[in-house]
DNA sequence: TCCTACATGTAAGGTGTTACATGATTCC
DNA sequence: GGAATCATGTAACACCTTACATGTAGGA
């Protein structure tokens, strides 16, 4: 089984949805720890329903092309649970933004700073968009968000971390930014 | 050119090393934002060198074998240098144990606090790993680390984006842990 | 004797992205 | 008329990992 799989499985695992959606959901709200494109994901769709860890039924719609439901089966709940608490090796960050700092020192100070800049302005953007989240999430769960058995409060635990390591990225361009400034010549 | 060829011309720019030391640097110093097996970084130096990024010669050795001993060109600073000043795209986190916590209400409480215990093990692990790794750059180059043009300072600024991260990595699974607490039934 | 470090490569396979391909409906 | 949304797929390519392949020297 491939981690797209268990992505697959985790959404599905909330209830039904077509390829269309599932690909939609890897782009924005899964999307900030894992994407995929559709081209990708109706064949791993594929591959889980000859596993049997997913099942699809045809809707018809009028005015709009026919779609294909997917949801997951027990077998497929057991895998994902299975996969789930086992806990995995530690994964490889590739940050090509740290690759460019690693280099830094070979630009100028004026560029170097401008790099800097624009990234600190995408972690703000980050920033408002998981407060954004979780204000939507309180809005719609309210104290059912406190339940950690809840799918809503795995929502909202992994916006959580998307949000704090927003604020410590910004610390950290923060941080680079003042040092870049310190032996600046005027 | 792909990010690996500039993560091989950012180290070189440092000083000529041979593919093996590059891979040697891939897989710890730098390895913790970029990693690449010396089965990917072979080919990838010839397409350098084809390229006229890169050029080696060959280093007679007794007792070991011989080896090719790569230095960045003035095309490859180039290259390089363009490279850094530009912005580029937001990178996609892929994070396998935030899949996991997005469906964690599958899975029994204690499981879940084992999943979490042995997470913050590691971000602790790591948080230590990048406090040797400043203590030594500190011993090594002392005032020096604090200039923003110098290869040091830039290792030195990677280095403290792995910290600050590991740090709120860590806030975050004690928060999380602290939750799947509060609602236990003793 | 076996394992590790040094040193360089190729081959096969898995994973992921971009582009190709089609077609209806709705909004500007 | 053109773009966006809904809806599903295939093909080609780029990227990365694992395994295969070879050989010396030194330490446990």
């Amino acid at each position: 089984m491939t981690t797209l799989g268990y992505a697959l499985l985790g959404i599905l695992a909330r209830g039904p949805l077509s390829g269309y959606d599932l690909a939609r959901n890897l782009q924005l709200p899964v999307g900030y720890f894992w994407q995929a494109n559709h081209s990708h994901i109706y064949p791993e769709l594929a591959r889980l329903e000859e596993a049997g860890l997913v099942g699809h039924e045809v809707v018809r719609q009028e005015h709009r092309p026919n779609k294909k439901m997917y949801s997951i089966t027990d077998a497929g709940r057991e895998a994902l649970r299975q996969w789930v608490s086992t806990p995995g090796e530690a994964a490889v960050p590739r940050d090509e933004l740290l690759l460019k700092v690693f280099s830094l020192w070979l630009i100028e100070r004026h560029q170097a700073i401008t790099l800097m800049r624009a990234q600190e302005q995408r972690y703000l953007e980050q920033l408002a968009h998981f407060e954004t989240i979780q204000a939507n999430l309180a809005a719609e769960f309210g104290a059912a968000l406190h339940n950690p058995d809840s799918p809503a409060f795995c929502a909202f635990a992994t916006s959580q971390c998307g949000l704090l390591r927003a604020r410590s990225q910004l610390d950290w361009c923060r941080w680079l930014l003042k040092q870049l400034g310190w032996n600046e010549t005027p």
